[in-house]
DNA sequence: TTTTTGAGTGAAAACGTTTACATTAGCTGC
DNA sequence: GCAGCTAATGTAAACGTTTTCACTCAAAAA
């Protein structure tokens, strides 16, 4: 590969002066900047992006990282693809991480970043309490969270309102005439799942109906723990007519225990998911669900980034989405 | 961000039996290692991927480049999960590049890739005959190719065996007594969609049954195409008794519109997919698919990789998978 | 005793950029 | 005719590593 030297050398100037119309800075003659310019075709020359990254923090090296705990989750990929989008329009590239739930390969990817040279983070951490991250973003690397915030520090952040959107979930299924509306819950060491629950409560109170215990069921956010426990629900003397489901995981393992069993929905019993898939409409009867606009917090939280990288000292903002309920025929 | 020289400061050496420590090559005293050590951690030092990385192309830097189409596809980030399997293993951070089937961001993100000096790279390139790619598997990057290859040129392929596994799937449907079978064919650009397409055929032709122009649709490997072209074939003055699905995308699309018109799966109408998706079990019925093992090839193509990096002249190895047909309800 | 060996270490170049600083030369204004 | 300015360019240091080469010193060999 060609390097700044080589165009130097065709161009017969010095390598300063290519850097200067690379980055279309200083003063430079007309007829030497076409030299130049010609030099660089003729060479297919590109410049290298770790020589630049090395040399100069002040400068974007134009790398982003992405750190999230679930691939296998549609949300989560939904989400990188409005990154990806705003990334690619500002011409960074991605390092993507995937800790799959574990804290151990967050705290390596989060090293593997740092040293990497990032200009920026977007993570949706394992806790918020994550003291790596919170160091990080302490020793000014540019960071946006997503989904979960980071507690106790001052850091840009793009939510949703899970209360209100589990709020209104549970409060179309009660106003639908359900009497025992269960809950799977996601793992709770998720503040989203915590919100998510408190949502489901409130609207069964507001409703005028019981909270019952054995109708919440605490899952892990993962498939199998949906289809134990819908299994459980379903198992129970005086069975829910109901089920919110806490994500989009846990639905799809309900959804499989249901049909195993040949029950009718939404008279059997009626499912409404937090998470809507952008094949909802594909399944029968097509998912009634919340929807997380993920696509745009993906898109938001590049933004943020890459304003937050030209505008390190800008203060921070909390984003928080709306939720939108997707009636369709599954309750 | 600590550096190498202050660790060296700190244990009164020079930097280069720091790095000797490091790399565990050349003789180091035990005591000054054990000392060397002690400043390691006592400064949480990291070494810099980036400087490394510029610094010698001859040492593994442990970045590699993925490449493909569609990120929204599942098999796609099947793929990707059991390539970030492997790279985890091995320390390898992933830099992933998304290109939707655009070429012209595809060669933005060859650009790119090079531009960052990986050590190698994991792609299902838009064609075959891609220029970009060849040249730069020409010019000596570790490249592996996963769903497609690249023709006319050496190089480490991960592929299943398209033909085979549409032949069975159609054969499979002609066994069971279908008559009309449809096809909705994928990007036709895509060698393999071509190879489904040619099994399908074949499976027709072996088991004494009509090919039907009209019963095959060319679509685009994209949702909206699967609902569209199932449309056509359902309006069809004599439509099919079964549709065999082009990817998994076309699949939910087609599942869409037939739910919609509320056809019974499989009596009015069977369907089977190619490509299998882990949530196929909570379809309703339970889909009948073509399982392509995606993260194995994902796995496949990193450890492939891997071994070229160690090994760049080894000769160049096809590796063809086996598909499973995963017998469920849907036809 | 002198030479050879090898273990242990350091100095310095190199990777490809950016950038502070120096240099040159032509002009302006007096 | 000279100080001072500006446009245009070059020199060299710096970023944080790896790696070659050279050096020192003590022990082994002669």
């Amino acid at each position: 590969m060609a390097s700044m030297d080589d165009v130097a050398k065709r161009a017969g100037v010095s390598i300063a002066t290519v850097s200067r119309v690379l980055n279309n800075n200083g003063k430079v003659n007309e007829a030497t900047r076409a030299r130049i310019l010609k030099a660089i075709k003729e060479l297919k020359y590109q410049p290298s992006r770790v020589a630049k990254r090395l040399r100069s923090k002040s400068v974007s090296s134009n790398l982003l990282g992405v750190l999230i705990p679930d691939i296998q989750n549609p949300f989560y990929v939904e989400v990188l693809e409005g990154i990806e989008e705003v990334a690619y329009n500002n011409n960074y590239a991605l390092i993507m991480c995937n800790f799959g739930q574990d804290e151990k390969k967050e705290k390596l990817y989060l090293e593997i970043l740092q040293s990497e040279a990032i200009d920026g983070l977007i993570a949706a951490p394992a806790s918020e309490e994550d003291v790596q991250l919170k160091k990080m973003v302490k020793d000014g690397l540019p960071v946006v969270c997503v989904d979960r915030g980071l507690s106790g520090i001052d850091v840009d952040v793009v939510l949703i309102d899970n209360e209100t959107g589990a709020y209104n979930a549970v409060d179309f299924l009660a106003k639908s005439g359900y009497k025992r509306i269960a809950h799977i819950t996601g793992l709770l060491s998720i503040p989203s799942s915590v919100l998510r629950e408190k949502g489901y409560r409130n609207a069964l109170i507001d409703n005028g109906l019981p909270v019952i215990d054995e109708l919440i069921k605490n899952g892990d956010s993962k498939l199998p723990s949906g289809i134990k426990l819908c299994e459980e629900l379903l198992a129970l003397p005086e069975p829910p007519d109901a089920i919110f489901t806490g994500n989009n995981l846990i639905t799809l393992g309900a959804l499989e225990v249901i049909h195993k069993k040949n029950l009718r929905i939404p008279d059997d019993v009626a499912i409404l998911g937090f998470d809507d898939m952008f094949w909802a409409s594909s399944l029968n009867p097509p998912l009634t669900a919340v929807r997380q606009p993920a696509r745009e917090i993906g898109r938001r939280a590049g933004e943020l980034l890459i304003q937050r990288i030209n505008e390190p000292d800008r203060s921070s903002i909390q984003m928080i989405l709306n939720t939108e309920l997707m009636k369709r025929s599954s309750a």
